[in-house]
DNA sequence: ACAACAAGTGTCAAACATACACTTAATAAA
DNA sequence: TTTATTAAGTGTATGTTTGACACTTGTTGT
């Protein structure tokens, strides 16, 4: 062969994106029509955020151009967790119906390296993409079946939150720039699946030193208002390979 | 274009390995020579065993193909841990050299899934694979130039090794089954990179529940003789989503 | 016999985790 | 304007874990 094969149909990224409103976890999921030649109808069929990798392009930048393409946010945490790669993985039905009508190779193996995205869903005004017909965001446990094997990189990349939001300060990247204690808990609860004690959960957090009090108060609510704090974003990057500690009810215990 | 285009030149797995033996971290390494034109004299190489990813291979397959080929075995501690796709890894002039002599397409760009695997060195007995000129055991802080970008891959799979050993019972990969408390304890402090207090250390260890004692100690030692104890490898997978906490002196606490 | 060596052992004080209930400040309703 | 409703905000006592610390034991080699 005298040309040198190219990279591109074989490497995609694929983005769990996960926000939180309304005391819910959601995922960031785009909405196909699938053509379906036996009934003319077509189907409808989710599926995580994604695109084959340039060939001059390295795989950061190819999950920060889907997330940005979607959500038109730059900057936001966007981690690498792990790379999925099984020779099936693209050979459900439905799925090559699909491929078929965007991919110039629909036959050529597949391997994608999944990126966990957490986002502050306020920020987010969804971009009608090229790659797109619509997004949506769906609370966790309402996530229907998605396309190729993407439920499954969905659970591994919650599974990975779960985890990590008990070692490293990342829970804040769902937050706005304030928040209460008490949205703050409620994200940890909603995440860790379990009731945490109001009491020693913002000891805890406060001992940390991840967090600052600022003076404002919420307004207009019709109960005592609570007060804002903000994440200490420079705290955490001054203690980059620190864990943390998050237990049964609390907050963080800096590890040395 | 009417055939399907192959996966095979552009995605690889590299193993980084840990071994350890004489109170030292190891890694496993294979060495290559590199035809220069200039000399005449090869020059050599020093690289992480991997592989091209076969068209009808699974990635995990991929690595426990490499790491059965270079060391016999099989049913190893082998994880995934990070995916390196820069597009110009692969394009140091030493580099390209060997590619040339060695694959069909040296010009196509690749990206490499990474695994870290942890071997009780003592069962390897190295084989002459078809790939590899030689395989070596390095002592980590003695590691020199690698090939590609396998020096960056190393340095992650040990920061990745250095935070896990702390959360997951992973340690006793790299040891016999019957090893001393003393052994033990110096493979943390390699890892950590400090020491530890022996008595709080195996007070940890004990309480944990992670490892049970034998009634078979040492002989021949000119010193007291130290109890054997085993890894308890059904209790690790009895509580698989536990997270365990390695302080700083001290063993393991589970997490709820 | 005794020297050398690593194994093995216990306690106390400080820090941390857990469990638990009432008061406060705002709006809404009566 | 009084009262109800709601979520915020606060302290303590008990049990557990951590961290610091030094001497005795059992084996081989001299």
């Amino acid at each position: 062969m005298a040309f040198t094969p190219s990279l591109n149909p074989h490497v995609s990224t694929d983005c769990v994106i996960f926000g939180f409103s309304q005391e819910t976890l959601r995922l960031l999921l785009i909405r196909r029509n699938i053509p379906n030649r036996l009934t003319d109808v077509n189907d409808i069929l989710y599926a995580l955020p994604g695109d084959l990798v340039k060939d001059d392009e390295n795989l950061n930048n190819a999950a920060n151009r889907v997330l940005a393409e979607l959500t038109g946010l730059k900057g936001i945490y966007l981690t690498q967790f792990q790379t999925f790669g099984d020779p099936l993985r693209i050979a459900k039905a439905k799925d090559r119906a699909w491929l078929e009508s965007v991919r110039q190779d629909p036959d050529a193996r597949v391997i994608t390296v999944a990126y966990m995205a957490l986002i502050d869903s306020q920020k987010v005004v969804l971009q009608p993409g090229s790659f797109s017909q619509e997004a949506v965001w769906i609370p966790i446990h309402e996530v229907p079946e998605l396309a190729f094997d993407h439920n499954e990189i969905y659970e591994q990349a919650l599974a990975a939150l779960k985890e990590r939001i008990q070692l490293q300060p990342i829970g804040f990247e769902l937050l706005p720039e304030k928040f209460t204690m008490g949205e703050l808990q409620s994200l940890y609860e909603t995440i860790l699946e379990r009731d945490l004690d109001k009491r020693n959960f913002r000891r805890k957090m406060l001992n940390s030193g991840i967090i600052s009090p600022l003076a404002e108060k919420q307004i207009g609510v019709s109960n005592k208002p609570a007060r804002f704090y903000i994440f200490n974003r420079d705290f955490a990057q001054n203690n980059p390979t620190a864990i943390y500690n998050l237990r049964m009810d609390g907050s963080f215990t800096l590890f040395n």
